[in-house]
DNA sequence: AATGAATGAGGCTTCATTCAT
DNA sequence: GATGAATGAAGCCTCATTCAT
């Protein structure tokens, strides 16, 4: 049952068939971070999309499909997000903190989807490879950058990056799960700043100023 | 109506009621374990339980009273191993060290029983609050010894207990998740090991050796 | 399935046989008083009397069973109010007071029960055919006395005394089902008064004095 | 959950949909005349109806939904025949033998309906109170006009009109009850004309003739 | 393209009754 | 005689999905 999205066989949608199919898209992704995905029948997306009930059918296979295509935009923007004004260059800790805070941003912006998302990866194959997929590709980049700045000599040469780098992720991970999308309360600054910290500190990371020099005490 | 594991109002069960229930939530915890809550039909409870459909009514009023029962038994014994044979005043290092591979080990005996509950907790209030329960007690231990280590000038005294123990349990507790919950695959010595290390580090600890000399280099 | 109260087949019970078999009988007869028939389960019935689950099938075959035990006891007690004290060769109009008199605290004291009957016989033939044997006796003694009444000059003679003593029960039957059985709030001396009132009216029953004259104005 | 039925928000439904919901009525009404409520089960009615048994959950939310239409159905039916022709300026006589004849000939029409609202009152609130309010509605009428026809010297003063009212609707509505729904038998003319000359009787009235007189004997 | 009616598999739950002790 | 655990038939109800316009 492949998705109406997949790019190998765009289907030819009229405007307004465009149009309709966006507002069922549009509607899902309000009822499922609204309701989650489980409680969320067919009948609260049309009925939120201002559609009929076999319209549904029309566009999408099954609830699962249309959850497809909310997470195809929800994740595209979500990494949007992460990429948008990485500094190039940048020392370590730099790095590191703009990217935690970029996560922070964009997890709160799609914090809805996220719960969904963790909780449909409970019990359905393909949306948790795509939750740990999601995940791998940061493990992934922060383990990159560690081997990097390890041979660098610019932090810890003994540690095993890959640990180490499931270790951080899973914390920011899941760290934000708890505030943003199930409720913690927990002051933003601070947040991001004690993220950082730890990276930092489990990296051993020395901080260099501008010109250069280890600026560590 | 209350249910059958209300502890205010214990039901008087003769030997072999006693039994019956005993055998539907061992039934009950492997089938959890293996379908997940959401996929589990009581028909598979108490068919692995050898007992008819009604018999599950006679002490259960629900999937989720009996998962409650499941979660009596787990959660108490997963909370008895971490607390097993914790050292008596035994320098940072090692009590984080001890506490992380209890929990490791606690988790992977339990591991199906916890991930029923991280999804059960995705759309059900009543266990999202016994999910965050269980975290939160690890938090407030970890935070308890952590401003005491501050107090102690054992460990930096800049940063947040609070947010600093939030974080490092979600690392523990998330990594631990999709190690031994989802299956990722890892080394479990190394995993020990780099745990530790990062609390260790994230917290500036001094390691003090067996004369009570710094010896961090 | 007969009962167990078939005098045909009289069960021998012990004293304490017996003195367990009344406490149930007293139990389901408050119970379907308080319940209906129809709401009250056996459980509620062992679980008033004190009594087992089980112990409920040792004595009766059925909820029907026990009902018919109920019902036992209340009809005769029901019909024996009905005769007590009847006066001998009064005249018809103290004749019908009295009756009708009777009638309503007869009713009163087994309301809950004739309220039981009167469901239980909406979907029930056998308790169909008590109901209405009990009020086919009142109409045939009804009928009776009209017919001597007509005989002896006593009343009209213009009317069929079957159906008249039909119309004039189901009158006093069914509005004292409704006032003590469903809750219509009346004056009880109006009420006797006026239901007497009716049938002498209705019979064009001649007043006699002490005298034997006719006293109607 | 409100009633489909509910005269507040009519559910807008295509000629389709009303004509497969009134076919899921007449069968409701058809399987409950027959069965009775309590023995007919929601299959029953779909099947009569050529339905699937889903197919009820779309117009109704229960049996006692579907129940709650096929009375508004038929009480409004009821109530229209009593209405119709009924003679203007008449004398009391005429007006009771009018009723009473529409009333037999309403019940006749409906004795399976009236049956099943019988039943269901003895256990459900919301039908007992149905029930009471068409009794209550010719209680008081016939009160209405035993007040009149007192104020006006045509019938006896001295007897209260409410109880009276209500004793005598008692008596028509409940042997018509036994009569026509449970199957008693009897001449229909002779019940009418008997039915009649009760009221009359019991009222006092003054029979007058075309020239006004009275031509009580 | 859009509609909304129709479907029926599937799981839950009750509780009268039976059973073993 | 008394117990209380065990049973399973029976019917309800939901809702994703299909169908016919």
């Amino acid at each position: 049952m492949t998705s109406r999205t997949d790019p190998i066989a765009p289907p030819k949608l009229t405007r307004k068939g465009a149009a309709t199919r966006a507002r069922l898209v549009a509607a899902a992704s309000r009822v499922f971070a609204e309701l989650g995905f489980l409680q969320a029948r067919i009948t609260d997306i049309t009925k939120a999309a201002d559609a009929a009930n076999g319209t549904f059918y029309v566009y999408f296979d099954s609830k699962e499909d249309i959850l497809r295509a909310v997470f195809d935009d929800i994740i595209a923007d979500f990494l949007d997000m992460l990429r948008e004004g990485r500094p190039v260059d940048a020392d370590p800790v730099a790095l590191i903190d703009h990217d935690n805070k970029r996560y922070l941003v964009a997890y709160r912006k799609h914090a809805g989807a996220m719960r969904v998302l963790e909780q449909v990866a409970t019990f359905n194959d393909e949306f948790a490879a795509l939750r740990r997929s999601v995940r791998d590709r940061f493990v992934a980049r922060a383990e990159r950058s560690i081997a990097q700045w390890q041979h660098a000599g610019l932090c810890d040469p003994d540690f095993a990056p890959h640990i180490t780098a499931a270790l951080l992720v899973a914390m920011v991970d899941n760290f934000t799960y708890t505030w943003l999308g199930l409720g913690d309360s927990h002051d933003a600054d601070q947040v991001a700043k004690e993220m950082t910290s730890v990276w930092v500190k489990a990296l051993g990371l020395n901080r260099r100023g501008p010109d250069g020099r280890d600026d560590t005490p």
